[in-house]
DNA sequence: TCTGGGGTCCTAGGACCC
DNA sequence: TCTGGGGTCCTAGGACCC
C-alpha cells in the first residue's frame, strides 16, 4: 500500500521562538547563537538573504551585523523546549501516528486516511500552529520519509505553494523536472562528503540519485545509501518511530568560556557536566556501565600544541549515582591529563546504558550498588532541588562551587524564560 | 623451506542529522 | 580574542578464539 507521510517543521525554529514574545522583531534580521555565543545556529529569512551560512562564527560576522543591524540572541533552550512541546501537541491532533523527530520536526502518518485531502490539511496545520503557538511551519508530503523531507524543502522554496507541498498530487513529468532542479545534497542522509563523492560519479541532482542502481551504490557507500535511493524511488524503508527508543549514550560537554590549563579546573568542569549527565540518566531510569571523558585543545589555532585525548572506564557495577560516576570520570581525567596544553573544551559520556530495575546487584562489588536505598533517596533529592532552584544549585564535591569559574560559558544576550519562569512572564499592557 | 581460516567481539573513527 | 552540543549508525581493523 502507498504510504502517505507528512514532515512538518518550524521555519527558522529558534528565531521564530524569539519572535513569539517580541513581535517587534518580525521582519528584522535576527540570528540565534550557540553556547558561548560562538556560532550562528539559526537565521531569520532576512539574514539568509544576506548570504550568512549556518554555523558561521559570530566574531566573523560582527562587521556585517553592524552594517545591516542584525540582532543576535544567545540560545534559550528552556524557551525552545517548551514551545517545541506545544507545537508537537498541536500536530499530534492531526494524525493517528506521530513521530517527534527533532526539537522542531514531526513526521505524521496519514496512510490510514487515504481519502483525506492532505494539501488542505497542511494548510489547516499551518494556520492552527500559528494561531495556537505563534510559530510558522512548513509541510511536506510524500510516500516515504525521505520524500516527505524533500517535499518539505520544496514547500519552503516555492512561495506560490504557501508552505505546503504534496508530491503525490504532482504529475510525473513535473516531479521529474522538480527533482532534476534540486541538488543531491538536499536529500536526507546525503552530507557534504557523500555529495562530493557522488559528483565524481556524475550524480549531481536528486533525479540522478533516484535513477541510480541501489545495489551498485551499496557496494561503494553503505546500506544507508541503498535505503535512501529506494526511498527516493517510492519504496518505504524507514519506519515511523512513535515511541522514542531509549538512549544508548548520554553526553554532556561544553566549550569553556576561557581556556584552562590545570587539571583542577578541568576536574571542576567535568564534575559539573557529570552532574547533568547523571541527572539525565536517572530521568530515563537508566544505569551506566561505562564512563568516558575527552579533552580538546583549540583545533583552529595552528600555533597551539594539539591534544585531543579520550578514554573510557568500565564500572565495577552499573550505576546511576553521581558520586560513583564522577569518581570514575576523575580517574579517567587523571589518566588523560597532560601539562602545558591550552584546553578549550571537555566532556563526559555515559555508555553501556541499561535499565535500572533489571540491574542485578553484584555480590562482591565494593562500589555502592545502584539500588542502595539511601543513595537513591539522596539522588532523588538532588534532582528535585536542582529542578526547583535551578541547575547546579546542589552538586557533588566541588562541582562549580569555586570562584571564578573560568570554564563557565558566556551568554551575552539571553531572552527571559517567558513560558517557564513566573518572574519572566510577559506583561500585557492595555 | 614451509607459517590457516573463519567467526565474534570490541573500539575507533567517519559520516550524518538537527 | 572570539569557531556548539547531543545524538545515531556503519565500517574497518585488531584481538582473540577454536
Amino acid at each position: 500500500m502507498q504510504r502517505r507521510i507528512a514532515l512538518v517543521d518550524v521555519n527558522n525554529f529558534y528565531v521564530s521562538c524569539e519572535r513569539v514574545f517580541r513581535p517587534d522583531l518580525e521582519g528584522k534580521p535576527i540570528v540565534v547563537l550557540s553556547n558561548n555565543d560562538g556560532c550562528v545556529v539559526a537565521r531569520s529569512a532576512e539574514v539568509k538573504a544576506l548570504g550568512v551560512p549556518m554555523g558561521l562564527p559570530w566574531f566573523q560576522m560582527k562587521e556585517l551585523a553592524r552594517e545591516h543591524r542584525i540582532l543576535a540572541f544567545s540560545s534559550n533552550y528552556t524557551l525552545y523546549g517548551d514551545l517545541s512541546s506545544r507545537v508537537m501537541a498541536v500536530l499530534g491532533q492531526f494524525a493517528p501516528d506521530q513521530e517527534v523527530y527533532s526539537i522542531d520536526e514531526s513526521f505524521l502518518d496519514f496512510t490510514r486516511q487515504p481519502h483525506l485531502d492532505l494539501t488542505a490539511t497542511g494548510q489547516t496545520i499551518r494556520q492552527r500552529v500559528k494561531q495556537w503557538v505563534g510559530v510558522p511551519v512548513s509541510v511536506g508530503i510524500g510516500s516515504t520519509k525521505t520524500l516527505a523531507k524533500l517535499a518539505n524543502h520544496v514547500a519552503k522554496k516555492r512561495a506560490d505553494w504557501n508552505g505546503v507541498c504534496d508530491l503525490d498530487t504532482l504529475p510525473g513529468s513535473d516531479i521529474d523536472a522538480l527533482l532534476a532542479s534540486i541538488e543531491v545534497r538536499e536529500v536526507w542522509g546525503v552530507g557534504r562528503k557523500t555529495a562530493m563523492k557522488l559528483a565524481e560519479q556524475g550524480i549531481r541532482s536528486v533525479a540522478d540519485l533516484r535513477a541510480a542502481n541501489p545495489h551498485r551504490l551499496r557496494e561503494r557507500y553503505s546500506v544507508v545509501m541503498e535505503r535512501t535511493v529506494r526511498e527516493l524511488q517510492g519504496e518505504s524503508c524507514i519506519d515511523l518511530e512513535e515511541d522514542a527508543p531509549p538512549r544508548q549514550q548520554i553526553i554532556a560537554s561544553r566549550s569553556f568560556g576561557a581556556p584552562v590549563w590545570t587539571e583542577a579546573e578541568l576536574a571542576e568542569s567535568l564534575r559539573a557536566y557529570m552532574g547533568r549527565a547523571a541527572e539525565k540518566l536517572r530521568r530515563q531510569h537508566g544505569v551506566a556501565g561505562r564512563v568516558g571523558v575527552w579533552l580538546e585543545t583549540n583545533r583552529h589555532r595552528l600555533q597551539d600544541a594539539q591534544y585531543h585525548p579520550s578514554a573510557t572506564l568500565p564500572l565495577p557495577a552499573p550505576s546511576d549515582d553521581t558520586a560513583v560516576l564522577t569518581k570514575a570520570a576523575m580517574t579517567v581525567l587523571h589518566h588523560l591529563y597532560r601539562d602545558g596544553y591550552r584546553y578549550v573544551k571537555a566532556g563526559v559520556m555515559l555508555l553501556e546504558l541499561g535499565e535500572r530495575n533489571v540491574e542485578q546487584g553484584q555480590l562482591f562489588a565494593d562500589a555502592p550498588s545502584a539500588t542502595d536505598p539511601l543513595r537513591t533517596a539522596l539522588m532523588a533529592t538532588l534532582d528535585r532541588v536542582n529542578a526547583r532552584w535551578g541547575k547546579g544549585t546542589l552538586g557533588i564535591g566541588s562541582a562549580g562551587l569555586r570562584q571564578p569559574r573560568r570554564w563557565a560559558m558566556k551568554r551575552g544576550t539571553m531572552t527571559p524564560a517567558y513560558t517557564t519562569n513566573w518572574d519572566d512572564l510577559a506583561i500585557v499592557r492595555a
